[in-house]
DNA sequence: TTGACATAAAACCATAAGGTTTCATAAAAA
DNA sequence: TTTTTATGAAACCTTATGGTTTTATGTCAA
């Protein structure tokens, strides 16, 4: 069975949609808390909550910067939920079945 | 981008942890409810609860069998995260870029 | 130093989520 | 046919979640 539960912040993090869009769009480059939520249909304080919880699964770093907090994707965070579910890799991953085989070949 | 987010039904499946552990569970063998409900400290319908929101992720599929219902795992339908999450791949995944590497030693 | 700007923080609200208990139903076993 | 077993389904409760508005704070720019 997977491992011990550490996901679970990642996991929570990435059960609202708006969080998964912010995790998008900081994939481009990081931004302040107003620049995002300028992109959302909602205020800026329920995007701020947003951030919070995406701090709290570590997928996000916040840097004061001025009287800006600049917003960076930690995307290495992700790997924490990709390992739990890659764990179920060999019933379907045919991106892994390639992997071996091409490890395979090579040996 | 990721792509359209039809991947709610499954992270929002993902997203408790009593969820996570029955999709371990139901990695080693389909089951009916009653014995999946014995593993955790809840009652019945309250773990039916969960696995009617694991169907709708798709991630379970129940077949009846005289009075009982088993159900069995649907690994395929964790592509739908996995898909979205290993679209980062590029910023931290080194098992692809093993892969990459392994693919580029052959040619 | 005054004013504007970017954000934090608190209080509040409605709905969703995770649980319970109770009752109903269908199939197997007596 | 009666009883037990496996489950569904409804009603209900508590807390979490996602949102709002209002108020406060620190920083930049005049």
């Amino acid at each position: 069975m997977p491992r011990t539960d550490n996901a679970q912040p990642v996991f929570r993090a990435l059960a609202d949609p708006t969080r998964r869009a912010i995790i998008s769009m900081l994939s481009s480059g990081p931004r302040p808390i107003a620049d995002i939520a300028a992109e959302f249909d909602m205020t800026r304080p329920a995007v701020a909550k947003h951030l919070a919880i995406l701090r709290e699964g570590g997928l996000i770093a916040v840097e004061p910067k001025g009287r800006e907090r600049i917003n960076r994707l930690n995307p290495a965070a992700l790997k924490t939920a990709a390992d739990w579910i890659n764990y179920f890799d060999r019933f379907w991953d045919d991106r892994l079945a390639k992997l071996k085989q091409v490890v395979e070949d090579k040996s």
